[in-house]
DNA sequence: GATGAATGAGGTTTCATTCAT
DNA sequence: AATGAATGAAACCTCATTCAT
């Protein structure tokens, strides 16, 4: 009976996740390094395969990690937003600056598309994403039906681009660093949800 | 004396970058081999070092290609369009829908964003990128200067958010494959810039 | 001072060399690990270091034990015969159908000789081998004295033979399971030692 | 067009094989390292690849290699014999002394069977057993229609006792080298398969 | 006395790149 | 100019062994 156990376990898989996030986010999974992972993570190479199966499955979850704090974001800034149209806002802007999300994690969505030829995770993936857009659509539906989103376009296509929207800012962050646009970027899309104001 | 040479010199070069973009998008950059590239460009792996310096420049070169390729669509259309609005809508679509970027080619940009770690690259990359949301930002511009864009929202971020929206969709289609909504999503976003109908 | 100790020292040693056996001649020296074997045994791949130095030790001590099994079957069964001819039948059974040895104990030995590369090892079990046949071959000297065992074949060459075979049979026990040949090799072999009837 | 071809390929292939054998029989499969193989066929680890797919291949490969010698080392002896009985005795003596086999060789077929949990070879291995044995059979019956081999004992279970004794003995000639009584007992075990001289 | 987390050496395998032919 | 065999540098992963708790 060790006392080190959960506690210790947790702390562990937590840091090696974490380095991993970052040395995948800046180098990509290929060019990553368990060594290098675990030089960051501070234990050694082999030190990792007590908390992994392996490279493929570190890097699995630190995905499904990421997703997860992704899901609770969206959670989180629906519940607190004053309409849909505001948590659609909210989402964005923070998907982008959260430190939960980062320009790393980002990056690691990019990667782990990365792991082509993998087809278990690429449907995985493509599963997700979908969620991701159908909660976007039913967001957005809202917004319209509560008339703080223009009618004249179908919410599933207007979700579609929102989310592409972010992606897009994700990637274009991983290349330029810390961009100020970003975040105008979104609101602008925003503000483009409204309806026009009625003419009279 | 090198006349045939030339001719033989750029077919053989074409087809290597040829092969490269296919295997590139398809593996991603690390895992493609130079056997497979040779191999699907029909010599061998040692071959490709005449015409080549090495893997990295190879993929460097298929990337300019591309680029070179974006940019024409970028004028062709300009040039072709009613309306600077009607130009962003057309390089849009046909960003997605041209066998010219097509799904591989959009994972090729994917790939080269993976040669990270490469700071020259990364910086090339930056560059362009920048000329991108420039030269989008310029037709902004001329679509709010004649009154086919809403003047309410910064030309810059509108810009930026265009980009941004293309490259979220093209990288989602990586996964899912054609997607109906794709173009939907463009014209919405284009429909989305026009200024709302004056009230009268 | 280390009374119960003792007790438990002599336990948990068994235990692992009980489960050592097992694993080594389940999967080979090579490819058990000491993880293996603790579990097996109940206990923490650390805690076996306490019982003995290392694997290769462990092996030994394992032989060792074999071995020793070995000699009282060959001394229990010798004086139990009615003949050294008996003798030696019995023991060609009991070598192969007792527990004692039984498939895996065979392996055992096997595994043990795989241990080549240790010059030390190798020597040792190569001076057991010997004793192995020399006392066979006693008992076969004893056999032909007394008229049960064929006087025109040297008594050492037989033993050989006579180990050899239960060896070969051991052998191909291990890939084909139980074999009810196996017994009846054994017994011809022995019919076979017999001298022919006088020509009267 | 390489003129190295076939010529060139055959040589490597088969020097690399001959590396193995003698490796594999040394230190035994698992304690082998490709890298010693390679040293030993003059190359590089690495080029061992573009032999062999893989070390569990080479020792395959290895083995089959073996098994056909063994195959036509059984054919030419029952022809080369003057009757059943001195094929046999012709065939064990073969089977241990040729360079053919070799003590090597025995160790190699031991070294294989220690390729435990891999199912396929060890069943592959359970069927070239029992051909042997069953050709054995074969020629023992052949031998007691003609009245040189004894007929009080079942031929196949003779066939089993000859081939169990042949790998008992290639198995202890693998711990003490070259040993002279090793002809000798399959020489006094050929005069015991002969039927008693008729009583007059 | 026991645990099991950690290390570190070593093994197999992959590939970009070179170079004799 | 082209081939493709060969090299050699990593990379991932496994474990015997140690040691703080």
């Amino acid at each position: 009976m060790t006392k080190v156990t959960q506690e210790h376990i947790d702390a562990r898989t937590g840091a090696i996740q974490r380095a991993a996030l970052v040395a995948f986010a800046r180098k990509g999974y290929e060019r990553t390094t368990m060594a290098e992972i675990a030089e960051e993570a501070g234990l050694s190479a082999g030190a990792i395969y007590r908390y992994f199966p392996g490279k493929a499955q570190l890097l699995q979850s630190v995905f499904d990690e990421a997703v997860g704090r992704n899901s609770q974001v969206f959670a989180e800034e629906s519940a607190a937003a004053a309409s849909p149209l505001d948590a659609l806002g909210r989402i964005g802007v923070r998907s982008l600056d959260e430190a939960t999300i980062d320009a790393e994690c980002m990056e690691l969505e990019f990667v782990l598309t990365g792991v082509r030829g993998n087809e278990a995770t690429r449907d995985h993936h493509s599963v997700l994403r979908n969620a991701i857009v159908g909660s976007t659509a039913a967001l957005v539906r809202d917004g319209q039906a509560g008339g703080t989103i223009r009618r004249d376009l179908d919410a599933g296509v207007l979700a579609l681009a929102g989310v592409a929207l972010i992606l897009g800012l994700r990637m274009i962050r991983l290349e330029r660093g810390e961009e100020p646009g970003d975040e105008a970027a979104v609101h602008a899309f925003v503000e483009m949800l409204k309806p026009c104001p009625p003419a009279s």
